[in-house]
DNA sequence: TATCGCCTTCTACATCTGTAGAAGGAGTGG
DNA sequence: CCACTCCTTCTACAGATGTAGAAGGCGATA
């Protein structure tokens, strides 16, 4: 099994996800979007359970890259990052989410896919675990900052920047906000994700904790 | 064509959608779901496309009565909400929240599984407008706080709320946020609603306005 | 009561999809 | 040169799906 036409295959399986949605995602379907001969993603992937897991699998792998490449620790064993300037912080992030948006619209777009998915097959849940490692990275910076719930907050903090997100790619943010991969873009983002990162380190959001 | 059995196809279609995703949703299964013979649903929607619509537009019906039923007026004509008690606000906001997670947690799904199909299929986003109305709310309750670019702020407000709900639905605040419907959810929705209230309502929204 | 029109239900069928297995072919070791 | 193995490609086929139209039933109207 030749590494490149599996790495082939699912990035193929990849963008049909992304443009066909999880009905288009057949093995034929694939097969066209690679450019490789009919019968190579069924020979491949025999059922399609296998081929979604291997889609699942992929997303993991590339944004663990992702991550990587743009200098965070996947890890999260060092915290590199602090909120001594939030608004530089905040720029790098609305950067990342901006490729997101753009160059990896594709990619971000099956991703929501799967996890939407992942809702009625739970085995997939165990390895989309997307966002794990920027929840840890937030809750140690929010940690740093002072915060005095970091954990809660930080889960917050992510499941809103994620919203941000999918509102541009799929909600009402697609017609109002500026549109991806322009500096307006990357500025709107910022001033959204700052107001986020001040409100969540701050003390406002330990006004309360849950008393339940 | 008597209304109650298009809304009992049409509902449904949206439990279906909620359970089996696009994938699933197929006339017979629809058929199945409602009780009725097969080929009621092809019968009523000849085509796929007629039947996606259609739930799309109960969609929209459906949370526009929610609006109306939980106070807000859904035309956004009187600003009827005020930031006065902030926590009062964002624990009522939790409320309706926390009702989409658990009552209405199919609906909302398919509300997701439908933003994500409008991603290919634009005819869908005309009558997918969702949260125009909470957007316009969230427009006059900030502009009433003083934020200085209520527009803005609102949107991005929204999109964050939205990314709440997505989180405990479909990431992994499925795993860690308390299960819908109980009294910690509401408690940990009304802290990060809060939070994003104060955020967006105050100055620290509008450090910087895009340049471009 | 006979006829008509409409709503409902059933059936047909071409196409698509998932999955399995056979056929072909290229490289390797004897 | 042959046999073997593995990867690739092709073909088969059962079942699901989208869609159209026929058959059946039921109330209204003359």
């Amino acid at each position: 099994m030749p590494i490149d036409r599996l790495a082939a295959l699912t990035d193929a399986a990849i963008d049909v996800l992304a443009e066909l949605g999880m009905r288009g995602l057949t093995h034929r379907a694939v097969d066209a979007r690679a450019g490789l001969p009919q019968g190579t993603t069924s020979a491949y992937f025999r059922t399609r359970k296998t081929l979604i897991e291997a889609v699942v699998r992929r997303l993991a792998d590339l944004d663990r890259a992702d991550l990587q490449a743009g200098g965070l620790p996947a890890d999260a064993a060092s915290p590199t990052v602090t909120l001594d300037d939030i608004d530089s912080v905040a720029a790098g992030i609305a950067a990342v989410l901006d490729r997101w948006m753009s160059t990896a619209r594709n990619r971000t777009l099956a991703r929501y896919a799967c996890l939407l998915e992942a809702t009625h097959h739970p085995e997939l849940r165990t390895i989309l675990r997307h966002g794990d490692a920027s929840r840890a990275q937030a809750r140690l910076m929010l940690a740093a900052a002072g915060a005095r719930h970091p954990e809660q907050a930080g889960n917050h903090l992510v499941a809103c920047i994620d919203g941000l997100v999918f509102d541009r790619l799929a909600g009402a943010g697609a017609r109002t906000a500026p549109p991806a991969g322009t500096a307006a873009s990357r500025a709107d983002l910022a001033i959204a994700v700052a107001t986020l990162l001040r409100a969540f380190a701050g003390p406002s959001s330990n006004a309360r904790q849950p008393t339940a």
